[in-house]
DNA sequence: TTGTACGCGTTATCAT
DNA sequence: ATGATAACGCGTACAA
């Protein structure tokens, strides 16, 4: 019923390679068969079989991404860049949320390898074994995202997150704080997080400083909204009400944390300094706005789908892992 | 070299119907037959080709989704909504951004079709005439997202636009509000924006009241920062000095008035009031919390997903066309 | 319960 | 420049 290359061929009155080479663009056909084949292409509505094209070249034209979650915008922006890069270069982009369950990434990686994608994105480094097992078998680019593997499986694309946790305390620290408090956002099977956090530490011990780190939620429920980040700050003020700073692992939490100062008098940044992670719209548009780090994750993913583009044709890319860096973004809050 | 259903046939000293069997879950294979089969499975890291499969049963497991844009979590959260719903039912997402493009639209539709998904999701009901012709001939579910289409192609997931906008309009005037300005972002190609607008009029005409449309953003550009919204909020104060209520089209440029308003001095809502749409976190996370309508954007794209894999089953849909309805959310703006 | 063989719709090779 | 035909890797009768 469906029509097929063979309907093509028919009605334009030529073989079947012909039509398949019009459709690839070859230049092994005359003009005049082209034209013709062209026009029963246009009148039958041929959309050719992907599927079939790709089991016969061994090409699928299928590229995935997998992504912690799509909330929040922050790898929604990574999907954003790697679908622009792929789109440009007809490659159709599989997505997939984990939902931070190593488990449902493992899943993922094999549902997406049975379809012979010609690349793969993961976020982080931090993967059950099976999925170095099955990623090596499959053999394919693979680019691991938003952190900065030392042993990627194929390559790395991301930033330094100790880095630039220990850079934006250590602002803090030269801005005259001495008791900052770290409040992070639930550390799921992640390790960037923790990257941070050993941030943190690295500048405080530097500074001979105490270490004082809190979790922005009891248990491991997952962000609902600016009030538990509040409630988060009441918690660090009452256990240590000197407390002069707080370096939150995300923006979200830096300006939840910033509306309950807001609500409760507390002079920001005089009273307490207050510092984010990602730099999202939001922490420059709000007053005071916040000193945060700003990260690329549109860049991230732009970057990974561009190399994997490049890996997939064959390219060789000059450099294993690739740092975006990041930038700290000092504003009103400190 | 890949390993295939043959390798994994011959190692388990079987046939490839019966490895087929085995991989479909076919309860006529004996339990020995099946464990040694898994096994060899197992030691081989075989994984089945998807394509081969797809060509041979019709059934490509695959289904797209087509969104404006993955930027500002407005659709993201319906993506990852279809994604979710899909994930469970073993169907593989395919994204596309237009970025508010019906042209980039069209290309998308027509790429996906040749990996042949068994439904696809729209958002919006504005499409290119190519774009009816192409699912009309590819005879698949497909959904159209976010409106509510009178004459859907296949089923219409969302709510109505016009509706929602008249009614937080009318709280406004309820609220004793009469000079009330429309903030509206960017129109693209899109034409729910439009009906914001028609509904904001409807509400602003039953009452008598004088129209004042005004575009958040000079010339086409796509939004990028609540001071654009602030920029916006001026241009209407310096034409109309007794405005007395901004309704948004969307929270980003509600917030980004808000904010304009706090710096201005402007006293929010005794002032001016202000309405959103959509009903993003930081609505209800800045203070004051922000009036708007919540929109339901995840269980769109959830629900459009649930619907397609039941169609793509075989199943009848009850109604065509799902109002998933919306809440006027009233908070301290107005 | 199991194996065999055909067909799915392409691409690619080889003649012509 | 073009046509015929063998893969590609799997589902699925059908036969055994």
């Amino acid at each position: 019923m469906p029509i097929t290359i063979k309907d093509v061929a028919a009605a334009a009155g030529v073989g079947v390679g012909t039509v398949s080479r019009v459709l690839s663009g070859s230049a092994n056909v005359s003009k005049q068969t082209r034209q013709r084949v062209e026009e029963e292409i246009q009148r039958l509505h041929y959309v050719p079989n992907s599927l079939a094209g790709a089991l016969s070249s061994r090409r699928s034209g299928i590229v995935a991404i997998i992504v912690p979650t799509l909330e929040q915008s922050i790898f929604a922006d990574t999907v954003d860049g790697a679908e622009s890069e792929f789109n440009v270069r007809n490659l159709q982009v599989l997505v997939g949320q984990t939902k931070y369950d190593i488990g449902r990434e493992a899943e993922l990686v094999k549902a997406f390898l049975r379809l012979r994608p010609e690349g793969l994105i993961l976020t982080g480094s931090n993967h059950l074994p099976i999925v170095h097992d099955l990623l090596k078998t499959a053999d394919i680019p693979v680019a691991e995202c938003w952190g900065r593997a030392e042993t990627p499986i194929g390559i790395s694309v991301g930033f330094d997150n100790q880095a630039a946790a220990r850079d934006i305390v250590t602002h803090m620290i030269d801005r005259g704080r001495r008791r900052i408090a770290m409040l992070c956002a639930p550390r799921h099977f992640d390790n960037r997080l923790q990257q941070r956090i050993d941030g943190y530490e690295e500048a405080m011990n530097l500074h001979g400083l105490e270490i004082d780190v809190h979790d922005s939620i009891e248990g491991s429920s997952t962000y609902s909204g600016f009030h538990q980040s509040g409630k988060a700050l009441d918690r660090i003020l009452q256990q240590r009400p000197d407390t002069d700073a707080i370096f939150c692992s995300d923006d979200f939490n830096a300006v939840g944390a910033l509306f309950r100062c807001q609500q409760r008098g507390i002079w920001v940044p005089n009273q307490l300094s207050i510092a984010g992670f990602v730099d999202l719209p939001i922490a420059s548009g709000i007053t005071p706005a916040v000193t945060t780090v700003r990260v690329p994750r549109w860049e991230i993913g732009a970057t990974a789908a561009r190399n994997l583009a490049a890996m997939a044709n064959g390219e060789t890319i000059p450099e294993r892992i690739i740092d975006l860096g990041y930038e700290i973004i000092v504003r009103e809050t400190t």
